[in-house]
RNA sequence: GGCCUAGUGGCUCAGUUGGUUAGAGCGCCGCCCUGUCACGGCGGAGGUCGAGGGUUCGAGUCCCUUCUGGGUCGCCA
């Protein structure tokens, strides 16, 4: 028996109504969050995005047909409250935005009745994943979702602000574009008029927004959906978004300087967070040498240390083994762990191992001095204590130490001071620590292909002092790439472009690209670049991890309307799903094996 | 693809070494209640214990398979 709203036209959002519409007659329409019937006097809560506002139902003032209505209401029902805001006459709510005031209900309409949800709408729910998201609709009503989500339409609104400002054009780039298998995997869209034939979803705008600069379109900025056919992630999902920017006649430090302002104002504007500028920065070196990650997390310490000199000559065949392979010896000092049950060192053991450590050695020393490890019997006195020393071991520390090739011991103490700092509770998300991470390394070797690939994309610059490395040792070119780095998530990252042919050319051949492969591949780009290029550089954002850092939320599936789940599905549309034989047929596609189909006797 | 983890009324959970009729809080339904805001009081309904198979005199509990979430490694230029 939904009701017409004719004639009503709302007044407020709920808590928009104050003390100082105290005798006013308003109109709020919202959803009844719940509601309190004492007999002859009802009072509900009513719920709309800004937060609650109590209406109170009295018979003497809304009639009995009116009463009788009230009477009737349950929980979301869509309702539309004609009244009078008074001052309360009962105890202030002291934890209500509108707890001083009331709406005293002259006419109520319900506008939409509502079954009872299958889970509450209320804020810090814990109810399961799956449930939420088959009900995503629901779900987006209650107050922690919606905030975020008004958090990112306001990010959203001070970024256009800010960047058009900046002098910054929005131009769209086109969602089908051509596929250019070269990291991720594409989602790919048949084309019917070209059968056979496939657009793919961009991984990103890169090679349009560089056609841009060669535009002349000088400072160019996107908010745009990307898509990348992975697994997913806490903090990935298939479809995301970015803050996508390029400039020309730009350096890696103009770039900064604008992210830097862009960011201060974001982090002021939307939480209140002072962003000091300028924003460190750290060479991706110095960044592996003592955090072991190009995404270092500075709001602890327990930085790594290079032990390999001290253990060099000791007994102990683990490390020196690690040394003679061309590895290291490496470790983290645990400060103040060293009463750690074996139980729990046994566990961080494991989870190394799970990074490729064949094992970690520890070490801890006891209050009064002595040692309670994993090796010591391998080593003298003497020995031990240099290396406590070199660790800056007290009494009352845990060592733990790795060896191997660099990239295992990097890898295993870069995640296990992650570890140890989350089991140790020390990730305050109200603290908000940024860094630049610079002068990635250009290329990294596949050995699965057998050849370099590009770290960041093939149109990164290298470093100039680096580029005649590219011909005797391009594992070691550094390039004019930089991410931005929060708390230890990479929120975003670009570079300087290469924009001379001879540079670009070199690049292809160190990637293994024929010249006709590059031209297949990227001869737009390319062709264009003959035309006349300014220098420029770019960065890009990933929005939604920015987002959920700011919202110190531990999943974007948080600060997305309508994620998917692990497996890329939705639960609650069900995509991807089958399509219908004729679609198929008009697409010239044939689906060679479903395995649900295979039958089984 | 690998590993870890969870699945018990609508929701969140408890359920001992396998042992009678599977419980609690919240929610829901009904009646009562004029100042509640975690309203209160009385009463009530609601369960193939994710699914399938097995072991057993007996399975929520043990075994196998499988489904659905979550985390993570691989992957993510």
């Amino acid at each position: 028996m939904a009701e017409s709203m004719r004639g009503l036209s709302r007044t407020h959002r709920c808590t928009e109504v104050s003390k100082a519409n105290i005798g006013e007659t308003i109109t709020a329409m919202g959803w009844v969050q719940k509601r309190r019937n004492l007999g002859s006097l009802i009072f509900v809560d009513l719920r709309d995005r800004s937060g609650l506002l109590q209406i109170v139902f009295d018979e003497n003032d809304i009639g009995t047909e009116g009463f009788d209505k009230a009477g009737k209401l349950r929980s979301e029902f869509v309702i539309a409250v004609v009244g009078k805001v008074e001052a309360r006459s009962g105890a202030v709510n002291e934890n209500m935005a509108t707890g001083e005031i009331e709406i005293r209900a002259t006419e109520l309409r319900i506008l939409s009745e509502a079954e009872t949800p299958p889970f509450p709408i209320e804020e810090e729910s814990n109810t399961k994943e799956d449930l939420r998201l088959k009900y995503r609709y629901l779900d987006l009503r209650r107050p922690d979702l919606q905030r975020n989500l008004i958090m990112r339409s306001n990010v959203a609104t001070l970024t256009r602000q800010f960047l058009a400002e900046e002098g910054f054009l929005e131009i769209e780039t086109p969602m089908l574009t051509k596929s250019t298998p070269e990291g991720a995997r594409d989602y790919l869209v048949p084309s019917r008029v070209h059968p056979g034939n496939f657009y793919a979803l961009p991984q990103s705008p890169q090679l349009f927004k560089q056609l841009l600069m060669c535009s002349g379109y000088d400072r160019y900025f996107q908010i745009v959906k990307c898509f990348r056919d992975e697994d997913l992630r806490a903090d990935r999902q298939p479809e995301f978004t970015q803050i996508d920017m390029e400039l020309s006649f730009v350096d890696v430090d103009d770039v900064i300087a604008v992210n830097e302002r862009l960011l201060q104002k974001l982090f002021k504007e939307t939480i209140n967070v002072d962003v000091q500028l300028p924003i460190r920065r750290m060479t991706y070196a110095e960044a592996m040498d003592r955090f072991g990650s190009d995404k270092p997390d500075l709001r602890f310490g327990m930085e790594l240390k290079n032990v390999s000199d001290v253990v060099k000559d000791c007994g102990f065949a683990v490390f020196t083994g690690a040394l003679e392979n061309g590895g290291s010896v490496r470790g983290i000092n645990a400060d103040g762990q060293g009463a750690m049950p074996r139980k729990k060192i046994d566990a961080l053991v494991e989870f190394a191992k799970g990074f490729g450590a064949k094992g970690l050695a520890y070490l801890s020393i006891n209050e009064d001095g002595t040692y309670k490890s994993s090796f010591a019997k391998f080593m003298t006195e003497e020995q031990l204590a240099t290396l406590v020393d070199a660790m800056q071991g007290k009494p009352g520390d845990l060592l733990l130490l790795a060896a191997d090739v660099d990239d295992v011991v990097f890898d295993v103490l870069g995640n296990l001071r992650l570890e140890i700092a989350r089991n140790l509770d020390l990730l305050d998300k109200n603290v908000y620590n940024f860094l630049w991470v610079t002068e990635f390394p250009l290329l990294e070797y596949s050995k699965e292909q057998e050849r370099y690939v590009a770290k960041h994309h093939p149109f990164t610059m290298p470093m100039e002092e680096d580029l005649e490395l590219l011909n005797t040792d391009p594992s070691k070119v550094r390039a004019k790439a930089y991410d931005i780095v929060l708390n230890g998530t990479e929120i975003g990252g670009g570079s300087v472009r290469i924009f001379q042919n001879d540079i670009q050319e070199k690049m292809f051949e160190v990637l293994g690209f024929s010249k006709e492969d590059a031209y297949d591949r990227f001869g737009f780009l390319l062709n264009a670049f003959k035309y006349g290029v300014p220098p420029h550089a770019g960065l890009a954002y990933g929005l939604d991890r920015m987002i959920m850092l700011m919202a110190k939320e531990e999943s974007i599936r948080d600060v997305i309307a309508f994620p998917k789940v692990k497996d890329a599905s939705c639960l609650m549309t069900d995509a991807p799903n089958i399509v219908e034989e004729k679609q198929l047929v008009e697409l010239g596609i044939e689906i060679s094996e479903v395995e649900e189909a295979a039958t089984e006797e």
